[in-house]
DNA sequence: ATGGTTATTTGATTATTGTCAAAAATATTG
DNA sequence: CAATATTTTTGACAATAATCAAATAACCAT
């Protein structure tokens, strides 16, 4: 729990009251390699915070799975749009190694909210970091080449590469696996 | 300022006490076609609300000016990593049609989220409605192809195409406008 | 309305990436 | 450590989209 708290006082510093109602909705769990966190169709009702290990959020389209995000150490994890519409996830989140995470339900989240503004504070700072996350891997997507995006990644985040098997990394990449493997073998 | 409070009331119902605040904070702006509402270099210190017209976003890449967001009626629009990171913008901001918008200024909004709580939420509930349109076009931009991305805007937003050349559509679907005036010609 | 500018379409060719199939390399397990 | 399963690489070919060049079409201002 102390890696949370120092990593969420790097976004916003919280007070002690805080701290500690927010250290309150935390459940520590721990699950295995290829457990699913959350399957397609179930309603995401917990945001996770990962303490360790590592984690896909992947799609089926066409029979393909698609890997679309990892979540690594320090990484707030949920099916996004599934926990703030209240609607069935169109995805899976499933680990790609023993990890341990620490869930947060929703409801107190809202709780926490309407009893410290500064939680409320903090989570709009975090959404800012991860919206400008998303912008910048949208753009990498849209306007980059296949080799460009693999070079970004490879700089940005290279313990990806030896921790998540490389039809994973291709489908993050927006590529097929073969592709990426032809691009590894020029480089 | 009306269209305003009618589409924010939408997301989250702000006291009248925290509406005739955040009221005081915003200033109007008209701007013709073409007009620079920012320009790369510069930091982007405002957030705009878009009353009618329509803004698009671009980018210079290999000389080549990459569009990569439109803003229309309703559209909350900024060079949003230059606003939250106060570093210089990447991107510039240009009228397509005569405009209204309604700044405020960063430091007010600060100041809102300070005074009354209810404007801070009302933020991070727009923020999580952004950030899920994002994510949605960031899976239509990878996992889709040209015609399907097209056929998408065609159904969600139809009066884009009427409003903007086709070069700009073409970019912001991440394609040139030679292919993009082949899929039309096929529809 | 007309000349000039800008936007869009069309054609020919090239580059990039995907698909399908199979082989090679690596990891896992009893 | 062998047997099996999984992951990665390689090859041949097809599909998609980009590039370069030029022709039309649409728009705008005088």
């Amino acid at each position: 729990m102390q890696s949370f708290f120092n990593h969420i006082n790097k976004y916003y510093p919280l007070s002690q009251a805080a701290q500690s109602a927010l250290q309150e909705c935390f459940v520590k769990q721990e699950f295995y390699k290829n457990d699913l966190l959350l399957k397609e169709g179930n309603i995401c009702r917990y945001l996770y915070f990962v303490e360790q290990g590592a984690i896909r959020g992947f799609y089926n389209l066409d029979g393909k799975e698609i890997t679309h995000w990892f979540g690594f150490e320090n990484d707030f994890v949920t099916s996004f749009h599934s926990f703030i519409t209240g609607e069935a996830a169109v995805e899976n989140i499933q680990f790609l190694e023993y990890s341990i995470v620490w869930a947060i339900p929703k409801e107190k989240i809202q709780g926490l909210f309407d009893r410290f503004h500064e939680t409320e504070r903090l989570v709009r700072i975090v959404y800012e970091k991860y919206y400008i996350r998303l912008e910048e891997r949208f753009v990498n997507a849209q306007f980059k080449t296949a080799a460009e995006r693999y070079e970004n990644l490879l700089q940005q985040a290279p313990h990806i590469l030896t921790r998540v098997p490389l039809g994973y990394i291709a489908a993050y990449l927006g590529i097929t696996q073969e592709t990426l493997s032809r691009i590894r073998s020029k480089v």
